[in-house]
DNA sequence: CATGAATGAGGATTCATTCAT
DNA sequence: GATGAATGAATCCTCATTCAT
């Protein structure tokens, strides 16, 4: 079995083990157990549980961000933001796990490097930026984009904490509808007059 | 010392430690010297660690209500529920240990006791509603009333995450203002035609 | 409530919670709720947990002897032992926590302080010395007395343990029964030659 | 060190500690230390302290059955039954730690696990009623096998308990003799007849 | 290279006992 | 006198990590 193959068998089951029983609940033991690999190997893969923890957490935010990828360029801002929001909540009820790790990891990482979480985060928003930035039309107010990709993570945030205490998919769909709307409507309402 | 106090005590050590370590970091012994009690007064005081952590946590739920209790009647629905995004963004910057380990208990009480975690995020939509309610006027549409409490509160969890991971008071501001003045526009697009 | 029925309620709900939890496992709080008594009023009426437990033995073996204290003279040593050794059985199967109780505290005592263990021992096998004393006839071995007042007390502790395991009365009382008769025709067999 | 040599060393060590202080008094440490183990040692080799007591328990029922294994064929059932008497107390005078520490287990055993214990207790009863049918001759009674092979074991217990209290070897001696020669003279009395 | 075996540090909890009232 | 409240010490157990093979 190749080293690559084995890590990346091991950071999938720490999404699942993350998922079910929290960062500091997912032991080194479980995890590999749940990777079906002996529990030295997850040492031999990741010097450090910790290590471990950053890669999952890497993995986690690249796979969320290729969710939102997909805007189509000249479509509004407010079309897009709603349109990534949609398309955000559609990623967390079908990828629960990930979605409950990525969030546990995100809180873990705060609190053990709290600079690398910034960095993170911002590089995140940036990301999200650039992502929405080709769907602007003229009169779109480029100021909005900061705040717009702060609101559109900070709602993906709380849903995933609704969803992991609820996780009712239909009344999460409604509110998070309802959310897209308002942010389109807060786009339209703050165009720049000619 | 009444036992009431000890209570207290540790619960307010309890939040302290978890904002800073997380619920499964904040071990016994470690609340037990902040609160500068002894490690066996926590077993007298709470037959059970989990026992801390409830109390802990319908304290803390009790506390936050009370942050967005107070809306004007007869303000609008819409005006009522971006007071209260607001409202609650005041609470968390001022209250960053109550914010994060509200979120860090609602995962954990989501992860112990599904039911109990579910039953309680419940009622606070429940109380939400109540609290919402009287803003009402003739032209509101009552059917917004849960969808916009949800996403209140999915604003509001969404919110700690930020903070815990950025922990930058403006920027927050910035984006929880343009969230509270989304959602008075989305009331305001779906005033009930007479 | 008298002091002196405060330490009978707790020598009762002693010799009751050790015949279920041994004598380790009976904690003081066990007791002293099992007495409907107050934890504190446990110390008040005995100094330590040590004196409760001694108290008690001495209650037990107190008890005990009552039970095999009844002897017909003259009816021959080994009718008497056998009578002793059935009369015991009846005593263990209808007492069965005092009877467990006491085992347990034997061996108690034996650890925590041999010497008061011997000597209540062999005060026990005095005075069954002395009860099957009269019950000897001329042709009687006055030898036998001693072993025999042994073998009494060995099989006795070893129909507790049996009883403890096993539980089940009918067995006990065939291999009893069997012993009490090979004990009376052992005698039978050393009578003296005139 | 073998994993096999770390677990017998344990065991042994078990047997001893518990000798001297009863299965609740021997501690998952001392029972380490006097095996020269870490403590942790004894978590990794036995998974639970209850575990490593009913292993230890085994092993010593296995080694105690070995000790009454051999009857000669065909000597009677008396003198069979007579001659296991004489050799268990023999073993128990050469091993005063190990049947002290099986009596113990046996009464923890019974508290713990009723039915692991009654079972325990029935298969020793079947062996010795196995060892002891090779003795039988033309004329001993069959009916007589299981009783004698419960007094045996009764005897026996009712002798380590003495020897936990007394320890004196000369009287156990004495005493267990005379036990022998009743079971021989009972056996005897209840020959078949032609 | 890969892993079975081993362990030091630290976790929650329980207990007998003591005081202040 | 009698007891509710309080606690230091000790218990079993788990975990991340290392190391010899």
């Amino acid at each position: 079995m190749s080293i690559e193959q084995r890590r990346a068998d091991l950071i999938a089951a720490t999404i699942e083990v993350i998922a079910e029983s929290g960062c500091d609940g997912a032991t080194t033991r479980t995890i590999a157990k749940r990777a079906g690999a002996p529990l030295a190997a997850l040492h031999y893969s990741f010097s450090t549980k910790e290590d471990l923890f950053f890669s999952t957490f890497h993995s986690l935010v690249f796979d969320q961000i290729r969710a939102i990828l997909h805007v189509r360029p000249n479509s509004g801002l407010g079309r897009a933001s709603g349109h990534a929001i949609r398309q955000f909540l559609v990623w967390v009820t079908q990828n629960k796990s990930a979605a409950r790790a990525q969030l546990e990891l995100s809180l873990w990482i705060a609190r053990h490097d709290s600079a690398a979480g910034q960095e993170s985060y911002q590089s995140a928003i940036d990301l999200l930026t650039s992502i929405l930035a080709p769907a602007m039309r003229s009169d779109d107010n480029p100021e909005l984009l900061e705040p717009l990709a702060k609101i559109i993570i900070i709602a993906a945030d709380g849903v995933v904490v609704h969803d992991a205490i609820v996780g009712d998919n239909l009344a999460i769909g409604v509110a998070s509808d309802s959310l897209a709307e308002s942010v389109e409507l807060f786009v339209e309402a703050n165009r720049l007059r000619r």
